[in-house]
DNA sequence: CTCTCCATGTAAATGGTTACATGATTCA
DNA sequence: TGAATCATGTAACCATTTACATGGAGAG
């Protein structure tokens, strides 16, 4: 179980709602992981069930009620469990790389749209991430606040992923230049 | 379905039995894309029955007969089509980046391990892949290949697949050293 | 009065991993 | 004689996605 382990990661520093869990899935944790809202609150009632987590229904005024969620002594020990055993490598699963592959099979310019769309896409990604590490830094540069934060994890992750979708940007504008100067080559006849 | 369309790709330039997609999902595919040898042969039954690809037996001399698949035009129908509809972005989701998230909640050490032996893997895998991209390209420059091929679709997931692995690597020691450095604060207590 | 945000779920279907199973050939 | 390669699967389990469901509050 994996979902698992990045709900117990995402409660080290605060303790969070389901609903709020969903926003951090948005932002910050969308950096390596995603999860549907319902994927999460189920996991959160099988984690309170295990006993990693713990719940408090907190009421709230002019708002439905809330139950926020704790990670327990108990949760932190599976979570230092589970950084003490090797991960294998991960792969990135991406149905537009297989598009790509068969791009020769299919339409070209639809191709090339779906490319610049997510070029665009991963960009703005990668935008944000950089706003979220530049609140976490504050007025320290990077190395400073590498040596001196007591909680480096999210930065590093931050990291991750800005260089993931920056690369990603760059290769998906690469393939849609290439595909379309093919798209002319084609049309043009081949001289 | 996702791997579907992966086997689909990988059938379009040859056709290959079971086992052979297992070695070329270890190879090219796994740019983009991993399956199991049981999921391989599953889906192969599931795309046969379906009448995207067709398997024909072939017999070998002292070595177990195999079935070779072979796409049908209404499995290149199919590929045009998923071609044509916009894919939505997909995510690393990898549990290593889940443990850096929460690194300070664990073992640091084991960490900085992992990290290092991800690097190397990365690294080799990033090698391997410019291997078959210089194959693919053979006396062509990378820019003359892009024009002239009549296939270009491996050739540029292959390229995401190097800039994943490289970055990939480059993070893992980066994170390494970040971690390390802390370490040997740590030790050598907070002056 | 409609749309978005807050807040939480159930149920069915699809996709992926892990464990188990078999048997011949070739190379060290 | 033991390991690696060729060759193919079944079964059980685990994880993820998609469709469906509800209801109040505040903003425009």
């Amino acid at each position: 179980m994996a979902l698992r382990h990045a709900v117990l990661a995402a409660l080290v520093d605060h303790d969070a709602s389901g609903y709020e869990l969903t926003k951090v899935f948005d932002m910050s944790v969308a950096n390596y992981w995603y999860a549907s809202p319902q994927q999460l609150y189920a996991e959160l009632t099988r984690l309170e069930e295990s006993g990693l987590i713990t719940g408090r229904e907190v009421a709230q005024d002019k708002r439905p009620n809330k139950r926020v969620f704790a990670i327990t002594d108990s949760g932190r020990e599976a979570l230092r469990d589970f950084i003490d055993v090797a991960s294998k490598p991960a792969f990135i699963r991406d149905d537009l790389l297989v598009k790509v592959h068969a791009a020769e099979a299919g339409n070209l310019q639809s191709l090339v749209d779906d490319l610049t769309e997510r070029a665009a896409h991963a960009e703005a990604k990668a935008h944000r991430f950089e706003g979220l590490l530049q609140i976490l830094r504050g007025d320290r540069t990077e190395a400073e606040f590498l040596v001196d934060a007591t909680r480096v994890g999210p930065y590093l992750t931050g990291l991750r992923g800005i260089s993931f979708e920056r690369e990603n940007a760059a290769w998906c504008r690469r393939a849609a230049e290439v595909l379309t100067a093919r798209i002319r080559a084609e049309v043009g006849g081949t001289p």
